[in-house]
DNA sequence: ATAATATATGAATAGATGTTCATATATTAT
DNA sequence: ATAATATATGAACATCTATTCATATATTAT
């Protein structure tokens, strides 16, 4: 042991209770998406509709292209699903725990 | 209206389910603080235990200087307290909503 | 007073991230 | 077939971020 005892930390059984190298990466992965403003936008907007793209876009004052990009992150988090209809993909919430997090969040911001 | 009306959005209904511009900006700096493996392991180090800098460096295999940068964060974002004790300074939890937070996660990236 | 220990902080740097631009793909209308 | 519309994607770029290094501050021990 070379840690100072001063603190009387059990080392060896602490370390127990941090989730492993890998899991705590995924979360931080998954935390991090909802780290930006514009995803956290279509989030919300996604709460209550189901919409396509270029509307999302309109919505947000964004390009088109910026909100392609973020959506793309949205479904590789596995966060938003889509269905192709014509010319049209329409995105929607694909997770329970999205609506419980965010307003967890805006508790925290709000105290 | 210069939006393409095939999709049938109520944009001005639509538009006022988002939060405002402020509250997005500050909910996404929320996550953000959750977005990093490093401050990810010092939360749940703190969530059974009181512990201070360089035990909590020691056990999560970080420098005291890397630690102590990413707690001003923790401190900044409200997520913990501290608590001085001669050369020592103890960190804790300062906030109830953190572990749902951290749980929800988890469950979301276990699925 | 001096040394040792614990923590904090500013500057520097490497790597990550979000937006834009250009362009590709796919569907529908003419 | 050609044009128009909707969406996606790669490259470039500017900005942000996490770590390291050097160092400052504070407390305790000698």
């Amino acid at each position: 042991m070379d840690i100072n005892n001063e603190c009387e930390a059990d080392i060896e059984n602490i370390q127990d209770t941090i989730p492993v190298e890998e899991e705590t990466q995924d979360l931080s992965e998954f935390f991090k998406v909802f780290g930006d403003p514009t995803r956290l936008k279509i989030l919300f907007l996604l709460e209550g509709h189901e919409l396509c793209v270029h509307v999302i876009a309109e919505i947000i004052d964004m390009q088109q292209t910026a909100v392609s990009h973020q959506l793309k992150i949205l479904r590789q988090s596995r966060l938003v699903k889509y269905r192709k209809e014509g010319k049209h993909v329409f995105y929607s919430l694909n997770d329970n725990h999205i609506k419980d997090l965010l307003r967890t969040g805006l508790e925290h911001i709000k105290e």
